[in-house]
DNA sequence: TCTATAAATGTAAGCGGTTAGATTTTTATC
DNA sequence: GATAAAAATCTAACCGCTTACATTTATAGA
């Protein structure tokens, strides 16, 4: 590879005029610099980022947090498009996206360790319980950081209008008739799942209808125990409507009403949560509450990336807007 | 930020002996280098990874390309599991995964000139169309790299068994007494397509179903698709069996099939591919061929970094197993 | 033509590590 | 106690780039 020095020996100039001329500084004379520019290309020059990081304190990344209690990672639906998107957002902005993990090359290290070592310009935290001591660490040390359906104040918060998301939820279920509501939420220490039940019973109070709604807590992404679950209702007697913490589990629980010869939606309605692409594509289609996985990757990338950019490392919540799916369950 | 300065300046030693202490080298005194070591968590010194790989070139990091001809990246299930399992294997190993883009900093660049300037130890391509001029010049040049589901002389090729598993879906349904049997294959020009026809077309030969048998070309993972080619079909007059490219495209043509009352398997048996969780997430659920992502992440990644540690270059081509998964559909 | 000033370029140090080879210290041997 | 060999440590250069500051060259004004 050549490298800048090679450039100026063949041009008869110092490093300093290369360097200059290459980052484009106006206090190079035009002719040289398009001299150098054409002699780099010709001679297939490319920086090395380890070294200009190294002179410029840049790294020009940003770290990727995504490991739930379960490890479920990239195999959670949501999050992989969520996570595609902040890849996307962050190539267009000139920076690349590399997952944080616990381990450096030769042991085993924590991620505030990790992330000075790698020296990211900010870390999203994304599908990641923030009561880990090891996340809070780094939430709390690291300067430029976002999160994803989280709150912390050191943070840029981009959330997922979650309240708001069961309201509309059971505003649609209340107009359509459906008022002893089963919810099977996610995992009770998720902030996420206490804002969505938070949703709910205001709602549900506001509608009068909380004493015929229920709660059982359930697992996100585990259509298994959504399938469980389902079947206990069954026995147990079935609501008007179940509510499911997502689509996935939605899918499950729509199996086990099947097979136990439930019609859906005239014995039971169902709602799923996230408008993935199995909600559409599975008989009966879910009725759902869509997240806008683009925008959400969207915004908290380049929410990060400014606030890197103007040093601005004051925490903030962004809420996003959720919309209602309405497919054949409900 | 402590440097190894800090810590020579503190120890009143000189940084190689800091630098070899902590390195573990054999050639710094016991007493020293525990001295050394307690010192520099005590600083909480933690090496600064552009510095080191600059030194020593190897950067402890491998790039990802994952860029099919129309974008959907992490947002096709079967690549963001093997994706995730890629990111842990390499985690296991010490190393980091970050994806590989057009966009640096500035400018558009070439995923060439990106690998260089990023200076990954290897590369893995995965999904992605490597007649693109772009890409083979990245293969042709990149000493490390690894290919999932491509054939390249210069790469580690981790391959599915595609004809295998075409050979066993045929026989399956042959057994099951279907003939009659359509595929809706992907892409004529993807490699995988190419495989899994020659391999269906092989054992239709064998079984003397050949003139039975009919091709058609669908997209991968792109129920809407599917489901029009399958409206197609039905007004066509249905075969015994319909193959689809995968278990996504599957599921859209179940959806058409079901809406217009078309029993399956009764009526027609459908079979899908991958195996990934909506296969059994559907009802009735399908009967498909799935690959082990886990195990394809994990046996590209390890093959990748033993041959960058290795130091061997040479290409060669793994082939995996597939395994029949039998659902409701046939 | 001679300055003063602006523009262009160069010198050298620094970013934070590694490492070949030199030097000093320790240990073993007689 | 002197000496050779082994062990421990240090000096200084290097990885490839940036940049403050110094120096040289060009330009303008008198």
């Amino acid at each position: 590879m050549a490298t800048i020095y090679d450039i100026a020996k063949r041009a008869n100039v110092s490093t300093t005029t290369v360097s200059r001329a290459l980052n484009n500084h106006n206090d190079v004379k035009l002719s040289t610099r398009k001299r150098l520019v054409r002699l780099a290309e010709e001679m297939g020059y490319q920086p090395n980022s380890k070294a200009k990081s190294l002179a410029t304190r840049k790294s020009w990344s940003l770290g990727v947090l995504l490991i739930d209690d379960h490890d479920s990672g990239l195999n959670h639906t949501l999050f992989a498009n969520i996570i595609d998107s902040i890849s996307k957002t962050a190539s267009r902005r000139g920076y690349e996206l590399t997952f944080l993990s616990k381990t450096l090359a030769d042991s085993t290290v924590s991620y505030l360790q990790h992330v000075n070592y790698r020296g990211f310009d900010g870390v999203i935290i994304a599908n990641t319980n923030i009561n880990d001591p090891n996340v809070k660490e780094l939430i709390e040390k690291v300067n430029y950081i976002a999160c994803i359906d989280q709150i912390h104040s050191n943070a840029i918060c981009v959330n997922s209008q979650n309240e708001e998301g069961m309201k509309i939820t059971l505003y649609h279920l209340f107009n359509k008739g459906y008022k002893r509501i089963t919810y099977i939420h996610g995992q009770l220490n998720n902030y996420v799942t206490q804002e969505r039940l938070a949703g709910f019973k205001e709602t549900a109070k506001h509608l009068n209808i909380e004493n015929e709604c229920k709660y059982i807590e359930g697992k996100y992404t585990c259509p298994e125990i959504a399938y469980d679950i389902t079947k206990k209702i069954i026995e147990n007697g079935l609501p008007d409507a179940i509510v499911y913490s997502d689509d996935y589990c939605a899918s499950g629980g729509l199996k086990c009403l099947k097979e136990h010869g439930v019609k859906v939606p005239e014995d039971v309605a169902i709602m799923g949560y996230d408008g993935v692409e199995i909600a559409s594509l599975i008989t009966p289609s879910l009725t759902t509450i869509h997240q806008d996985t683009d925008k959400i990757g969207e915004v908290v990338t380049e929410n990060l990336i400014d606030s890197i950019e103007n040093n601005r490392s004051n925490g903030y919540i962004i809420e996003l807007p959720v919309t209602l799916v309405i497919g054949e369950t409900t």
